[in-house]
DNA sequence: AATGAATGAGCCTTCATTCAT
DNA sequence: GATGAATGAAGGCTCATTCAT
């Protein structure tokens, strides 16, 4: 099967050298500034060779878009088989997120700019539905590492695992968020003093998440 | 002065009628898959009539955005004119913001849309620069309730306002945000059973941010 | 008959006043680039006005035309009021033409814009067929003075009048189009240093056309 | 390398076939009601197909106005190159100059067009930056070519060879600018009836520029 | 009579996508 | 398989002209 193999792996290089040209010409141009011409340009390849490996625009974002889910769910994996307490797990799988999402070239743009047309995904493109199935995962991760912390005693057990979970998604989010706003404002501007770190958003909600120490143990 | 009076009221009908069918357009395709066509024929208005009222597309999206925070300003001094204490007119601010913002047609769409492309506004267009200042005095009067709040007592006191009304701001649109990615999710992904309401997370990071009952107070 | 002489003295100023403005703009921005807007603005009136007194944009400009030509046949009549000999009358009428049609704001330009499309003159305007009688009448009073001159011995008497003076018109006008020309190239062109006179252009070929002395073929 | 020799042959062909299609299209309508859409349709191409090969309109203008001095050029170079005397390479440099310039599709509209909205040509375009240097060139051979009749005795030395040239070339210029007008004329006009040829205005300039015979030289 | 708001045809230009080589 | 020339739909914007006031 050499010929076949190598076939195979050819193609599976390829089409990682034009993702990593979608992920940087999408991220950094914003999705509808960033032409297919770019991203061929960037990949070294000609502008048709896109078409082989990816049916249109909106499929190749999507193949993005997994990309990086899968390298997260990577790192989750690699979170989830540690031994910290659930509370220390859930701080390292949304620190990771952060940082996947965050990380220049801004691949958080990337999942952004899909959800503003409010169109529902293409369901019959097939990066459109391993994504679906992904961010469910990734949720669900998530959700697991919270009910691990309320078995373990480092968290708070009266919040339902689903709420607490969407709390952190959306704090998390709503920190990447003001970091692209940032950019659009005026050096000058009050906001622009803030460094937006999600890690310090995360440390303030999990910390609120924390069960309260039986206080007043009062005697 | 009847006459004047009347083209002056009628311009400004006009203007809003634009407006209004600018903010519906926009919100609905989102930004870049809205054309000026689109909102003339919403509008019932001739193409070059856009024209007349708003130097371009990008002047007229700050002329939306410009409308939604003055109508959110306006919110925000009943507000702030109101005798509740410091922490309830920080949840009311937040609670107006979040309606305001999301009120379909979703406004936070166009606030977003603009985001993503990282440019700076333009700040020679006249409604870019209102759209600047506007924010900074739609975050200054957080601050101010915040300090309000620490100063009788209603927040805990150890927080840096700024600090606290970033983590607030950036959650609610964080909240915000999940609302459009949740549209573009199929009806049966685990996400789509949340509710996401802006109020809930509001409180719940408003809790994290009371005082302390002064806990072993008791001696 | 006050009243209607008053309101026939005063459309006659508006008009003028319309056609000033439109010689300033045409002759300025170039025939194309020159609004109805531009012109209505400059004349301080208003966009519908104009259409009150001319029939569309390509009227305008054969008025202005006509008005041009109009100065230059009254500034001819003088001329040819005057007792100066042939060749004199000659250069003064030539001279006449060369200044009125190249004082700034150019009015050459406005008169080679509308040669450049190619297309006949619309004979239903009214101004267009006053125009094309102007220029038969302009360029019969050149052959006119050059007969004279031929008739007093200030011209050579060989050259047919209708020949002579075309090569004399052409001549003109090649001179007025160099200064076109000259104003597109940078300044460090070589062209750019010439003066490109008319008066210059003019003696030199009145020269050519004064009488040879019957040079000493006397003894 | 025939393949990427045919693919450069092709290109050029393109390249040309465009040329051809803006010279006949510019031509025909004038340079403002041309549109790019009618030199596609001419071409038998799509519109944005020029834009392959020509940056912007303006581009496509100067490649065809550096096109046509190309080849006036060359024909220059075969006069410089024959034996004639000085006078009579002017001759037929001037012919040559007022046959490409005015062979139909008339090349020198396109010329003139650009002169007249007297913005500098756009440095930046690579054709035009050629355009310029090419003016300053065919100007410089005229010049040559008096000074050469001058030192060979065909020409009056009286003359610096650079008036004479400016003499010359706008005579010509005149005669062309006159069969432009002439074709907005209706056929009965009294100047219809003149050829315009520029030969003849180019053998009457160079009459008088010829040296005077040494009168009376004779005894 | 004068106005200027409204119109929409039409322009230049871009870019996702196709297809012959 | 890889390419990039070619395409044409579509977009933002302008402006001559009309018409209700």
């Amino acid at each position: 099967m050499s010929v076949a193999d190598r076939r195979e792996r050819e193609r599976e290089q390829r089409r990682n050298q034009i993702l990593d040209a979608a992920k940087h010409i999408f991220a950094k141009k914003g999705l509808s500034l960033a032409t297919m011409n770019d991203v061929a340009t960037h990949a070294q390849l000609g502008k048709g060779t896109l078409y082989l490996y990816f049916k249109n625009k909106e499929e190749l974002l999507m193949g993005v878009v997994v990309g990086l889910q899968s390298s997260m769910l990577a790192r989750f994996d690699e979170v989830l088989g540690g031994d910290q307490n659930g509370c220390e797990q859930l701080r390292a799988l949304l620190r990771a997120y952060a940082e996947h999402m965050n990380e220049p070239p801004h691949a958080f743009k990337l999942a952004v700019s899909r959800w503003l047309t409010g169109e529902p995904f293409d369901g019959e493109l097939e990066n459109s539905a391993a994504m679906q199935s992904n961010i469910a995962r990734l949720f669900t991760t998530v959700c697991g590492a919270i009910e691990r912390g309320q078995a373990d005693g480092s968290l708070r057990p009266d919040l339902p695992s689903t709420d607490a979970a969407l709390k952190l998604w959306t704090a998390v989010n709503g920190t990447l968020l003001f970091r692209l706003q940032r950019q659009c404002l005026p050096p000058d501007s009050p906001l622009s003093s803030f460094s937006g770190k999600a890690s310090e958003a995360i440390d303030f909600i999990l910390e609120a998440m924390k069960p309260r120490l039986a206080t007043g143990a009062k005697t």
